[in-house]
DNA sequence: CGCTTTCGCTACGAGTCGTAGCGTAACTGC
DNA sequence: GCAGTTACGCTACGACTCGTAGCGAAAGCG
């Protein structure tokens, strides 16, 4: 995670299992108090370490809980339900259903929001989250493709925009309708959604 | 804003203008300073005011931001640009703008993660911003029936469903392409958004 | 002029921050 | 086994912010 060189093999190495009790404090202390009055010397604590040993590995607050919550993202999967409308749908409630965890919900947003005014920060967030998930976008782009429900693009950066722009109206949606909205995204709501995502697919041959 | 009773007519009246001084020094700190690091006794020198005064009419920082931040939002129009989906493009773009400004930036994704624990806040958020701003929608879907864009919709539930699966479209894809994806929302993107979502729309016929 | 409420100011204990210093523990190469 | 190197736990520190209390002065109302 933060091991920049490879070529470190002399001296202590750093416990990995300090690395993952850390993460799992940050997510414990997230869910009690929530962002704001999260301490790191309350995490260190919580995790059995001394404090000193989180302020060697993470810069501070903002790049803890970056790793922390990116781990939880990580079990996204797509697997094939038959048909393009079927996919969204079920990234959908997967993706909702991270998002009712309250580590993700308040971890997620406070780092957003964070990185508005941190250039270093937004990278991170964007090489930890954002791009590992995006590769749904293309996997079930290149099925539906398969399938016939969609023209295939032959040009790549049309493709990447195209990517982009389904990726942040499916991501987006979710979470404003989770946070902001504060309305649960069931089975009903993924249905209509994944309805008219579908059907401006179809209409705009993206 | 924090008045509850209309009668209190005896003793001092509240400063308005220290209301406004204070919301503004509010968002100024916010473009500086950011959420983490702006602090109430900052704000007060920054609006000359003395802390406990931002004490006795807020109660906390969270509160504050949310007034600060909502102001920004009430400059939201939709004037008729003659079809849907040049509608849906203009108020994207006047969306965007007011995204791009720092201080609603960091401002609105702080409040919405401290909300996720704290349900007052979040009816202070709802009543106070995606509310007031819901009416767009609703505006603009009766204008697109009027021109004979979209059917009439009949069963107000199934309107009311149907406005806010578009409002945490339209609000959640333009907030997530901002902040998360960090790109901007220029006119090619709102035009290829608003391509889809019309699609989606006609093809459902909501 | 009395009454009431707000205002600015000062001061306070409590809590957090990020860092420095120290002795010890763990692992590597000779 | 023994030096060399790095990570660790612990303690202590000044600086800062928090939210509140108490005071006298100011601003309206009857």
């Amino acid at each position: 995670m933060q091991r920049s060189t490879p070529a470190a093999r002399t001296g202590r190495p750093r416990s990995a299992a300090a690395d993952a009790a850390i993460l799992e404090a940050t997510r414990e202390a997230l869910v009690e108090l929530g962002w704001s009055k999260l301490t790191l010397g309350d995490v260190a604590t919580r995790a059995g370490v001394a404090k000193t040993t989180l302020y060697r590995r993470w810069a501070g607050k903002n790049e803890l809980v970056v790793d922390a919550v990116a781990e939880l993202f990580d079990e996204l999967e797509l697997p094939d339900r038959g048909s393009l409308a079927a996919d969204i749908e079920g990234v959908v409630l997967q993706f909702a259903a991270i998002l009712d965890r309250p580590e993700a919900r308040s971890g997620l947003m406070a780092v957003v929001a964070e990185s508005t005014r941190d250039e270093a920060l937004r990278e991170r967030i964007r090489t930890s989250i954002v791009d590992r998930q995006k590769r749904l976008v293309v996997q079930g782009r290149a099925r539906a493709a398969c399938r016939g429900e969609l023209p295939t693009e032959t040009d790549p950066e049309a493709a990447a925009r195209g990517a982009a722009l389904i990726f942040d109206m499916v991501a987006g949606a979710v979470v404003h309708r989770t946070l902001v909205s504060a309305e649960p995204v069931d089975e009903d709501w993924a249905r209509r959604f994944a309805a008219v995502l579908l059907g401006g697919l179809a209409a705009t041959g993206i």
